[in-house]
DNA sequence: AACTCGGGGCA
DNA sequence: TGCCCAGAGTT
């Protein structure tokens, strides 16, 4: 298991390979960011950033997504996987907003995960980002790339990975985290190929060592 | 813990 | 073509 020097250096070398990893939602207003994230679900940034253009351009706030059909939203995002879930948990979502939090979005991980859509990666997304909370958010590429170092255990739960991450890395680094973790995970460190012949993290990766033996 | 949703991107 | 993808909800 890495100790926290260890998984310290794997970030700041993280952060040298993708210098520019900064997540492209920091201009979105946190009502914007709730939707641009629930419709990220199992599908690219691209292709949600496709949507969102002129989707925002359409519905400014809660009230404007409840003014129309539920097919008519479905049909504006439907170039999106799980577009149809994903429109009905928008209007779920929007009517909790209008009728709990007078159309705000509400500020606490508690109350974001109550929303429709919105699961414990997303809500941590949207406090970190929308409100500056330190928060982990866990994705496939975090948990993969934490269990490939030897952040934390391979059966871990996604839960349990983030605790670990809190626990071992310094609370203003947290935001940072996922983004550098992403982007290594996503171009590098990725599912299939972990690229490890290439890799500067080799020598101090688990699985890396492992994958170099054999 | 396993299953489902799902169109687009990419090999 | 076939496989995978910045997850969440249900059983």
């Amino acid at each position: 298991m890495l100790n926290k020097s260890q998984i310290q250096q794997c970030l700041d070398v993280m952060e040298d390979m993708f210098p520019d990893a900064e997540c492209e939602l920091v201009h979105k207003n946190p009502f914007e960011l709730v939707i641009a994230v629930v419709l990220s679900a199992q599908c690219t940034d691209a292709l949600v950033n496709k949507v969102t253009k002129d989707l925002f351009k359409k519905y400014q706030t809660p009230e404007d997504y409840l003014a129309v059909s539920l097919e008519e939203l479905q049909q504006d995002i439907r170039s999106i996987g799980l577009y149809r879930n994903k429109a009905k948990n928008i209007r779920k979502l929007c009517e909790v907003l209008m009728e709990q939090y007078n159309g705000e979005v509400p500020r606490s991980k508690e109350e974001l995960e109550k929303l429709a859509g919105v699961g414990r990666k997303t809500a941590n997304v949207v406090v970190s980002v929308a409100f500056n909370i330190p928060a982990i958010a866990v994705d496939t590429h975090v948990e993969r790339v934490s269990k490939r170092l030897g952040i934390c255990r391979w059966k871990d739960s996604v839960l349990e990975v983030e605790k670990t991450l809190m626990r071992k890395i310094p609370e203003h680094e947290w935001s940072n985290t996922h983004h550098r973790m992403i982007f290594f995970g996503r171009y590098h460190c990725k599912a299939k190929n972990p690229n490890c012949d290439t890799c500067p993290l080799l020598d101090i990766c688990r699985e890396g060592k492992k994958r170099m033996k054999t």
